[in-house]
DNA sequence: GAGCACTGC
């Protein structure tokens, strides 16, 4: 596969099994599946680095309990292994193969790959799931993909997933919650369940930690069992079939890596020979910035600069813009690609021979104190400062350019990135852990333990919606409930007090929609017309009702993509909304839930929003001059978001769905409420906090 | 009058 090519020509084929780590690919061209025959196909699946470990893998998955197995970016196995393990015998006797990934679209794509490779139909002998979308059938299906949250679901209907004879976790180095989660139930059921084989799958050495987890030992203190599995770990290594990147690094520290990032570029332009460029920066602002100056840089035809071609990639962009990104560079141009962390992990380009890496991505951090989530810009990883120099070694060998020092990177860089667990609300995690029956979640085995406060918190707000009882049990029927509902707890909540209330319809819509973004496109410099158009959807209670006219809108144009473009509205998140809501109303039918409207009366609506947000009350600051609020439950400073339809307004009582921390704390999605309905909402929380109800 | 790294159920 190592074709070279001379920029004008067609750029050689590629596939899927490039891949599969670094996430999508995205194809220029259609890619000619017609000329894949079978044996070209089995070929190609030899070629990979991982079919040297064939023998080797199978005779560790069948003596040991877990295998983990450090891969690095291209080395097929997360492909092959499934299908190992299926030419094995692992997938007879009506068991399943599954395995795990972070993501939606490496579910669907690895699983279309692995079904091509075997000839099959998808979603027969190799299927997939993921949230909304299930393409297995029962005792047909043998390979299964799905995202490790779906696994976790899996869990609440059958505690010790018996219909799985291997489970492999793959990317678990990325540490997500629910990686993180899915680790350590794994542990606990492979102690009831020995016969089930776990392959973790990592692209770093973190596998030693990863194998003092899973280290288990009989009380008898023999490390294997009774039929001769042993319970140690083993480690396999695998190596992948990148091209050889050359680091380069500053020689001193730089002040400005923006500036930095640009003069590199250009840099690059100037001296090296051709190849496409990735620059990673933190946000869109940046982005946009950079971009700017590079594109004046480009604007000047009598420089030869004139042949960069430079573009933004962050997740906001639009479809139109995206699609640029993924075409081929022109001939004579050098396509320079400005983004985020979406390239390190989610996203792949072809053709980058270059790669700019400022050491910094944004990251959130969680304060269990004062509740609130922040976005910061923080140094990146060891870890993550690899997988970025990777993204150049892909289609022949090529350059890093670190705007760190060599001493940095060495002495100050940490070799990984904290686990998100631990930098998060913990509401969602710990609702799960309790419907799977996990009682101490305080003494859970985890594998890496999140902050007690964060956990207490968590308990805390759990207990005040009435979904944990005194003994921090799930309560009946409203905490298994809530438990059963994939959302946010207090999205939840609100949801089964809207069928109490009688406005189901109206609350499952707005559910919907804060499960999306925005339902408004990202409007850089056209805030006017954004604003006028609101105007028409804005109600005087606030964000969700409009919302509610918005969604009303949106039917009554017959679903029209034109009216959407026409009232600054983003279709793809409204067509979102709508299937959303329709997998929303089929599960909580289930639950019991009768969906019911209350015809336009915005006061239960908002009553039904109280139910969940109660503990998200703001009163307006008596004399405030500026919009100033403080919250109900901590004296937090706060403010109406300018894209509130209450912004300026400033109600004196109001609930927000969420905050947004920059310079100052902003209140997302806002409604106005009369604050006797809090007492009403939450007796309980509101007497607890508030003693002396004089402040009303 | 301002801004959203990235996922997922």
């Amino acid at each position: 596969m190592s074709q070279f090519w001379k920029p004008g020509t067609e750029r050689p084929r590629s596939s899927l099994v490039d891949d599969e780590e670094g996430g999508v690919l995205f194809y220029s061209t259609p890619p000619p599946s017609s000329s894949y025959g079978y044996a070209n196909l089995e070929k190609q699946r030899q070629r990979l680095p991982v079919f040297k470990y064939r023998t080797a893998i199978l005779y560790l998955v069948e003596y040991h309990s877990t295998v983990i197995i450090v891969g690095e970016t291209g080395s097929g196995k997360t492909t092959q292994i499934p299908q190992y393990l299926k030419e094995a015998g692992w997938a007879e006797g009506g068991r399943l193969i599954a395995c795990t990934q972070p993501r939606r679209l490496a579910v669907q794509s690895v699983a279309s790959r692995v079904a091509e490779e075997m000839g099959v139909k998808i979603g027969e002998e190799v299927g997939y799931t993921i949230r909304f979308e299930d393409k297995t059938v029962q005792g047909v299906t043998k390979i299964k993909f799905l995202t490790d949250g779906v696994l976790l679901r899996e869990m609440m209907d059958d505690p010790l997933l018996t219909k799985y004879s291997v489970i492999m976790v793959d990317e678990a180095h990325e540490r997500s919650i629910s990686t993180d989660m899915l680790l350590g139930l794994l542990k606990k059921i492979q102690r009831r369940r020995p016969e089930l084989r776990l392959i973790i799958s990592s692209a770093t050495i973190e596998a030693e930690s990863m194998s003092n987890f899973f280290r288990t030992r009989k009380k008898n203190g023999h490390a294997t069992d009774d039929n001769g599995l042993k319970m140690e770990p083993s480690i396999l290594s695998v190596e992948g079939k990148g091209y050889p990147v050359e680091i380069h690094y500053v020689q001193e520290p730089v002040s400005d890596y923006l500036q930095s990032a640009v003069d590199t570029v250009l840099l690059i332009h100037e001296k090296e020979a051709v190849g496409d460029v990735l620059v990673f920066l933190t946000g869109q602002e940046e982005i946009d910035a950079a971009v700017q100056i590079l594109v004046e840089k480009a604007s000047d035809k009598t420089s030869h600069f004139s042949g960069l071609l430079v573009l933004p990639l962050y997740s906001g962009l639009s479809r139109s813009d995206q699609d640029l990104i993924f075409s081929q560079t022109p001939k004579g141009k050098r396509k320079v690609v400005i983004s985020t962390n979406i390239a390190e992990t989610s996203l792949t380009l072809e053709g980058v021979v270059f790669v700019v890496d400022s050491g910094f991505s944004k990251q959130r951090f969680y304060n269990p104190i004062s509740d609130i989530e922040n976005l910061v810009v923080a140094p990146i990883s060891k870890a993550s400062a690899k997988q970025r120099a990777g993204r150049a070694g892909r289609v022949r060998s090529g350059k890093c350019f670190r705007l760190y020092t060599e001493d940095y990177f060495v002495k100050e860089m940490p070799a990984e990135g904290i686990p998100e667990m631990q930098r998060s609300n913990l509401v969602s995690s710990v609702i799960q852990l309790k419907a799977l029956g996990i009682d101490n979640i305080l003494g859970f085995d985890w594998l890496a333990s999140p902050p007690p406060e964060s956990m207490i918190r968590a308990l805390e707000v759990l207990y005040s919606l009435g979904i944990l009882d005194e003994d921090a049990k799930l309560t009946t029927p409203s905490g298994f409930q809530v438990a059963e509902i994939p959302l946010d707890p207090m999205v939840s909540k609100m949801i089964i007090a809207a069928d109490t209330l009688g406005c189901s319809e109206e609350i499952l819509t707005i559910a919907a929609v804060l499960s999306v973004q925005s339902i408004w496109v990202s409007v850089r410099g056209k805030h006017k017309g954004l604003d006028e158009v609101k105007l028409r959807f804005a109600a005087a209670e606030g964000d969700h009702v409009t919302h509610l006219n918005v969604y009303k809108g949106f039917l009554q144009s017959g679903k029209s993509s034109q009216w959407c473009y026409k009232n600054y509205i983003n279709y793809h998140a409204m067509k979102k909304v709508v299937d959303t809501r329709e997998q929303l109303c089929r599960l909580v039918r289930r639950l019991g839930i009768v969906l019911k409207s209350c015809q336009g009366d915005t006061q239960t609506i908002r009553k039904a929003i109280l139910a969940g947000f109660f503990s998200h009350a703001s009163q307006l600051e008596e004399y405030s001059q500026n919009g100033m609020y403080k919250t109900v439950r901590n004296s937090q400073e706060v403010y109406i978001h300018p894209s509130s339809v209450l912004f300026r307004v400033n109600p004196k009582w109001v609930v927000y769905h969420s905050l947004v921390s920059t310079d100052k704390h902003y209140m997302h999605n806002v409604i106005a409420i009369d604050p006797s309905w809090l007492i009403e909402a939450a007796p309980h929380f509101y007497q607890l906090k508030r003693p002396n109800p004089a402040i009303f």
